[in-house]
DNA sequence: AAAAAAT
């Protein structure tokens, strides 16, 4: 299993070749094991960790197999959104290299003529997001009767509620006798099932098992915040960490909207971008962050899938996202390829259970990390300011400046000089000017009233048990708790979220009410 | 319950 090269493998001597230019030797894992089966011509649903190279596992057998003598399009691929259509097609021309395969992209958001002429003058590989194939199939301008692949990327997604309707669709113009691929980093079992509807009786599943859902190499933490306190604490986390390069997600288009403008006016280098945005908007945007003239990224869950951007340092999750294959793939978009990733997330006590479901889902462990204060975003603000330093120094492509420095030295001394010039490299660095309790470091506490019936056979190490895997409460004394009344109280920080008492075999208590209340009693803790 | 995808 181990060492096989791509020249192992019965792929088109000119896909190699472009394989070999692209810079790849070994295949990954998801490569090495799909790649035979396509070319054996079964169907295959394929799931790797993201940033394993699932484009070209399933794009290099195919580009091998298909005839492009005739004009008839042999292969559709179906991506959720219009800039991984794009990026799919970019990739796979680059994998047809050095064959005459044409490829195409076709989606919203750009005038349909353009699209109509070039489907005329015949197409092999058509890779495009389902509203625009669907008007294609309607006007009659794109034909799939006469299909070797149907490859749907992001497969789980895209049978999932709100595109399976349009996959149908595309899926009954097709001819039945095609290969039929689906390729996704997430694979809830039932989108498993419904899948088998679509493809051959022998459909071969290729799983590689990880004991993550995660990349290991991204190191995931979450902050826990209030959440009057997101934009301010999004910031010094930025402050401190000086990601090269950053993709901020939030739930909402308007969240998105209003990030931007806040980070904006705070000096970032940041641009937004989500489905309401006009298409060159949003290519401009992505281009931007692509070639580095754009730090940050805010998204929607537009970006969250597939997109390919080299050197994500961060993935921050400004809200956490609403199901839990979501945070696979929005982290999935730094640690590529084998590279060093950081994921953060912020999350209120409300969204505490959310994140531990997460946590289980992934199966990888989300580290707690605290805010960081003022005195901390200073010191790394001087800290990078003399590695900057040092870098000039070593590089010594400083001398045009040693006239102006001399001058300077006649009347001052120089490390007041020094000192003074660190003042504005600082000063221009944190345009903002950061106040000690812009964040609120009072921790409130939350006395927690629990009625717990008579039948209920919860103990109370239980009880313990339960608030510690459902809260961000690392240690709590039992004694603490007196469960032997049927009425009783305990008084915890306020990260505690809602708990929900449930019986020892998961079910949730009926009828029993579980009120929440803030105390009085204000501890502070900074 | 939000986002994506056609005009």
């Amino acid at each position: 299993m181990k060492n096989i090269n791509f020249n192992d493998l019965d792929l088109d001597p000119k896909i190699l070749q472009a394989i070999d230019n692209m810079g790849f030797e070994e295949p990954s894992q998801i490569q090495a094991e799909s790649i035979p089966i396509i070319l054996e011509g079964k169907d295959v649903i394929g799931q790797a960790q993201t940033g394993t190279g699932k484009t070209l596992a399933f794009g290099a057998p195919m580009l091998s197999k298909i005839n492009s003598k005739d004009k008839k399009i042999s292969c559709i691929i179906v991506t959720p959104t219009r800039e991984l259509a794009i990026q799919v097609n970019d990739e796979l021309s680059r994998i047809a290299k050095f064959k005459r395969t044409s490829l195409l992209p076709i989606y919203g958001g750009q005038p349909i003529e353009r699209q109509i002429k070039s489907l005329k003058r015949g197409v092999d590989v058509v890779v495009g997001t389902p509203g625009r194939i669907l008007d294609h199939l309607h006007r009659k301008t794109l034909d799939l009767s006469n299909i070797q692949f149907l490859i749907i990327d992001e497969a789980d997604e895209m049978l999932d509620m709100g595109f399976i309707d349009d996959i149908e669709d595309i899926i009954k113009s097709c001819n039945s006798d095609r290969q039929t691929l689906l390729f996704s980093a997430t694979m809830p079992n039932q989108i498993k099932r419904l899948a088998s509807k679509y493809m051959k009786n022998d459909v071969k599943y290729i799983e590689i098992a990880k004991n993550t859902l995660t990349v290991e190499k991204t190191k995931q933490y979450y902050y826990e915040i209030k959440n009057k306190d997101r934009f301010e604490s999004l910031c010094r986390i930025l402050d401190v960490d000086e990601p090269s390069s950053a993709i901020i997600f939030c739930r909402t288009k308007r969240g998105v909207d209003e990030l931007v403008e806040g980070m904006q006016s705070r000096g970032y280098n940041v641009e937004g971008m989500h489905g309401d945005m006009g298409q060159n908007q949003r290519l401009n945007t992505l281009r931007k962050f692509k070639d580095g003239s754009l730090d940050f990224l805010v998204a929607t869950d537009v970006a969250a899938r597939g997109i390919d951007v080299e050197n994500v340092s961060h993935v921050i999750n400004y809200d956490l996202p609403q199901d839990t294959e979501s945070y696979v793939h929005r982290i999935g978009r730094t640690g590529r390829a084998n590279k060093e990733g950081i994921a953060y997330s912020l999350v209120t006590p409300k969204e505490y259970i959310l994140l531990k479901q997460i946590e289980k889902f992934t199966k990888s462990k989300i580290k707690r990390k605290e805010i960081p204060t003022v005195d901390d975003i200073f010191e790394a603000k001087y800290k990078n300011i003399e590695k900057e330093i040092r870098d000039v120094i070593s590089e010594e492509n400083y001398k045009n400046f040693i006239p102006v420095a001399t001058e300077l030295d006649e009347e001052y001394n120089l490390v007041d000089v020094a000192a003074a010039l660190m003042k504005i490299i600082f000063e221009k660095e944190l345009s903002f000017n950061y106040k000690e309790n812009s964040i609120s470091t009072e921790e409130e506490n939350i006395r927690l009233f629990f009625s717990i019936g008579r039948m209920d056979n919860i103990t109370p190490r239980k009880l313990l048990k339960f608030i510690t895997e459902t809260s961000s409460v690392e240690t709590y004394e039992i004694g603490d708790i007196d469960i032997l009344n049927k009425f009783t109280f305990i008084s915890i920080p306020e990260r505690v979220g809602n708990i929900i008492l449930k019986k020892s075999n998961g079910k949730r208590l009926q009828g029993r009410r579980v009120s929440v209340e803030l105390a009085k009693s204000k501890k502070s803790n900074s």
